[in-house]
DNA sequence: GTTGAGCGTT
C-alpha cells in the first residue's frame, strides 16, 4: 500500500520550491519557436535549417511567401526541439548574416491559427434566399 | 532586373 506515498507526492507538489512564477518579463511567449528575419528574398526553408540546425536540432522551419508575388516574404519561424537550442541559436544567429543579409531572429508570438473559429452553420434554409 | 519593417499557412 503506498497511499501514504501519493499523499507525499501531493504535498510535495503543492509545497512549490519558493515562490517561482515565471521569470521572464522581458521575453515573449514562445519556448522552442523562433521568429527570424531579416532574411535575403531569396534565401529558402532549407538553407535557414542547415543555418539554424547548427545550434540545435530543428523540428520545424517556416518561412512565409507571398502569394501576390510568389517571392519570400523576408520572413519565417524556426522550430527547436528544445528552449535552450532555441535560445543558444537566437542569441547566436540574431545580428548576424545570411547570404550577405543580416538576420533578425527572436521568439515568435503564439499564433497557430489565423482564424479564430469558423462553424460552418450558416444557411439553414433551403433554395430560398438565393441572391445570385 | 526594383524594395527592407516585421510575427504565420505562402
Amino acid at each position: 500500500m503506498r497511499k501514504a506515498s501519493l499523499i507525499h507526492f501531493a504535498r510535495q507538489v503543492i509545497n512549490s520550491p519558493s515562490s517561482s512564477h515565471c521569470r521572464s518579463f522581458s521575453s515573449p511567449p514562445s519556448n522552442n519557436k523562433l521568429f527570424v528575419a531579416g532574411l535575403s528574398w531569396s534565401v529558402d526553408e532549407k538553407s535557414l535549417k542547415e543555418a539554424f540546425s547548427s545550434f540545435g536540432e530543428v523540428s520545424e522551419v517556416r518561412i512565409m511567401y507571398d502569394k501576390d508575388s510568389g517571392r519570400s516574404r523576408g520572413f519565417g519561424f524556426v522550430n527547436f526541439s528544445k528552449e535552450d537550442e532555441a535560445s543558444s541559436a537566437k542569441d547566436a544567429m540574431d545580428g548576424k548574416a545570411l547570404l550577405g543579409r543580416p538576420l533578425k531572429v527572436n521568439f515568435a508570438l503564439d499564433k497557430v491559427n489565423r482564424e479564430p473559429v469558423n462553424t460552418r452553420h450558416s444557411n439553414r434554409g433551403s433554395t430560398f434566399g438565393r441572391s445570385r
